[in-house]
DNA sequence: ATATTAGTTTTTTTT
DNA sequence: AAACTAATAT
């Protein structure tokens, strides 16, 4: 095994393969070749069957990243050995084993529309008024307890008596067992009932502890409390397991990661050894020395020495725009200034989703190749979520959320009250919708127009069901498609959004043709029904990053963790947006934005560019935001300030006048009332002007008292 | 049962 | 500004 392309200490962290390890990796210092490294090392050196390895990495990208890496490495693929994310391993480990705990092992996976849907079930059958109870935030109240091995029981012994929360324990009690009458479980039920299959079955627990001998986790300091307690059981016996990871960038505090697992594993398991790669192969020291200052703000952190043998490269480009979309024009120039091979050495990113939007319009006006990562994904489109639902119920026919969501899409006539009535008779009866539907005829309460709705539905679902297990998922899929008429009536709309629908379900079709293809060489069970519904169900954004599709990136911070990129624009370093203004109550929340800050700076490798808006449009309001105090924490002379350059907005596409060619950006205008001011777009005869001391009007050229002064 | 309208609520981040 | 919800009309 070659370590020599290794330093010292990522030598070490490869050679100590045995007993608790845990690896401070700081920012670009090569965490990801440590961890390749190392599973080829335990394979080619000491022998360890790839079977007997688990590797947890944070996204499945990434374990699809490594595994390429490893069988790079190694000359072939590591058959057997287990790789993937916390989610997609216990999902492994719970259709084995999921009648230890009562379940069916075709369970279904429940993502967060789900599971708000069984909340506002619940809260309406407990006649719990969600107008004064916000289903959301029920939702992540249960969320947190499950993060912390909560159940309902323990729940109600901790919060009993409480009047604050006695409508959250009736509701988290009816939410799980819905879940369970349903087959289903939510994202945290799969840890969390991966661990309840090895505490209750002793046998079990061995096995996987035989099995799992080393045990590696990536981006430990985003790791919660069950998943931390997963980690401890399966390494119960052997005590090998090598976390990696970076305190200071630990983001996902809101989904119940806790830092502390990283500061206090030596506490968590005695005698561990801990290595720490303070290396930075990745970025300039400019850039380098930027995050340092950012990040040596936060006073809840363990400090460390980041340094790297990279020149100095290109100052950091800081620009303040006037609206968004000059911010947007600001980066379009930028791209086109720096751009070398290909689109994809730039990535913008943004604190929220919702920012991606006047990039996008920029860049399809321009005829710019760009991807979004995350967003509204694909899978949460109606359209998808209707085909999927039907691809759930056929799969899991006890699933109600479901049967409710579909069992009148397309439009057959059955109404919200039919549906009650049916339910109702459901409830009495302690079935599943779909069992109370099977014996429609029965129901007393429903009239005979309604019967004949129903059984139509009933048809559909039972004709292919009938036959499932003589096909696989495109057979399945295309009988629903057709059976249910769902492509037939989206046609005969005919408007915009139907066309883009239908192609949204032609696009779903090449998933599940690209699935079957994908698993032709598995068993069979990798290939059936449910791993396909699992498997979408667990994608992450990134996931979904078209490698072959060159194009300027865009994703959330939080999407672009474990991610370099030549060039980075951290757009919208604004007040109330980033810090956001969700966060500003604690010192807690405030640090956990640097982190983010952190993150964001330290995935340029050459450049970063820094803006903000001074105008921002939010909830069709519009704002005017402080520059972040994140930028006053990089040392100027690392700073260079782009000039509000007139030029960004005007070269490309903003300036095309139609109605009054007079006006032009750039241009010194006076206004009667307004005083001085300087163009910044003329968009059809609508003048952007930002007025000296004024801030930014918005005037018709036409009308308005303006006179050129310059 | 469904289409239309008016009123309301929303965006922080995600497996 | 867009998307969802509830009330009302067809």
């Amino acid at each position: 095994m070659d370590l020599s392309n290794l330093n010292k200490m990522q030598r070490q962290a490869v050679e100590t393969t045995d007993g608790p390890l845990l690896v401070l990796a700081g920012a670009g210092s090569g965490k990801t070749r440590v961890l390749t490294h190392r599973i080829a090392y335990l394979i080619e050196e000491k022998d360890i069957f790839p079977s007997n390895i688990l590797a947890i990495t944070f996204t499945n990208k990434a374990a699809e990243e490594m595994k390429k890496r490893v069988a790079r490495l190694i000359g072939q693929g590591a058959f057997g050995m287990w790789m993937g994310t916390f989610h997609s391993i216990c999902l492994r480990i719970l259709r084995r084993h999921a009648e230890v705990i009562n379940y069916k092992s075709d369970f279904t996976i429940y993502d967060v529309a789900d599971q708000n849907t069984v909340v506002k079930n619940s809260m309406k059958q407990l006649e719990i008024d969600t107008k004064r109870l916000n289903p959301k935030h029920v939702r992540n109240v249960i969320s947190m307890a499950k993060n912390e091995k909560i159940g309902p029981e323990r729940f109600e012994e901790i919060h009993g008596g409480n009047f604050k929360f006695e409508q959250y324990i009736r509701i988290y009690h009816l939410y799980q067992k819905t879940l369970k009458n349903n087959n289903a479980m939510d994202f945290d039920d799969l840890i969390n009932k991966t661990i309840e299959i090895l505490q209750l079955d002793e046998e079990v627990l061995k096995k996987y502890q035989k099995k799992f001998k080393y045990i590696l986790i990536d981006e430990y300091q985003d790791t919660n409390f069950v998943q931390y307690l997963l980690a401890a059981l399966l390494s119960g016996g052997h005590h090998n397991l090598c976390a990696v990871g970076d305190g200071d960038q630990s983001i996902y505090k809101f989904r119940g990661a806790d830092i502390r697992n990283i500061y206090e594993f030596e506490k968590d398991f005695s005698e561990a050894k801990i290595i720490k790669l303070e290396q930075n192969y990745r970025s300039t020291q400019t850039i380098l020395d930027a995050a340092n200052h950012v990040i040596s703000r936060n006073q809840g952190r363990k400090p460390k020495n980041l340094w790297t043998a990279n020149g100095k490269g290109d100052q950091i480009n800081y620009y303040a725009a006037y609206t968004e979309k000059d911010e947007a024009n600001y980066v379009l120039n930028k791209i086109e200034q720096y751009k070398e091979k290909s689109y994809d050495e730039f990535a913008i990113l943004y604190r929220t989703n919702a920012q991606s939007r006047n990039f996008e319009e920029v860049f399809m006006k321009n005829n710019i190749p760009y991807q979004i990562i995350g967003g509204l994904k694909f899978y949460e489109r109606m359209e998808i979520k209707d085909v999927m639902a039907y691809l759930k119920l056929i799969q899991n026919p006890v699933d109600d959320i479901a049967f409710e969501r579909i069992v009148n899409v397309p439009k057959r006539g059955i109404g919200k009250r039919s549906v009650e009535k049916l339910s109702d008779y459901a409830e009495d009866r302690g079935i599943s919708l779909y069992e109370a539907l099977l014996e429609i005829e029965k129901v007393g309460a429903l009239s005979s127009r309604a019967k004949n709705a129903f059984s139509e539905f009933r048809e559909i679902i039972r004709s292919i069901r009938k036959k499932l297990d003589h096909l696989n998922v495109l057979d399945v899929f295309d009988m629903v498609i057709e059976k249910s008429g769902y492509l037939d009536d989206l046609r005969l709309k005919g408007d915009v959004q139907s066309t883009t629908r239908i192609e949204n379900v032609g696009e779903l079709k090449s998933v599940v043709t690209e699935f079957i293809k994908s698993k032709e060489n598995e068993e069979e069970s990798e290939g059936d029904l449910s791993t396909f519904l699992a498997e979408t169900t667990l994608q992450a954004g990134i996931d979904t990053l078209a490698d072959d599709e060159p194009g300027v990136l865009m994703m959330t911070l939080h999407s672009a963790k474990g991610l370099e990129f030549p060039n980075v624009f951290l757009v919208g370093m604004e007040e109330n947006l980033f810090p956001s203004f969700m966060s500003s109550g604690t010192d807690e929340d405030l640090e956990e934005e640097r982190r983010l800050c952190y993150v964001g700076i330290t995935r340029a490798e050459k450049r970063l560019f820094l803006s903000h808006s001074n105008s921002r449009s939010l909830y069709g309001k519009t704002n005017r935001n402080a520059p972040s105090r994140f930028l006053d924490e990089i040392p100027d002379e690392l700073i260079n300030i782009d000039s509000k350059s007139i030029d960004s907005v005007s070269s490309k596409s903003a300036l095309k006048t139609s109605k009054d060619g007079s006006f032009k950006a750039g241009m010194k205008v006076k206004h009667k009332s307004f005083g001085s001011g300087t163009i910044i777009e003329n968009n059809d005869g609508i003048l952007t002007i930002a007025f000296d001391g004024q801030g930014i009007k918005k005037l018709m050229a036409d009308v308005a008292p303006i006179e050129v002064v310059s």
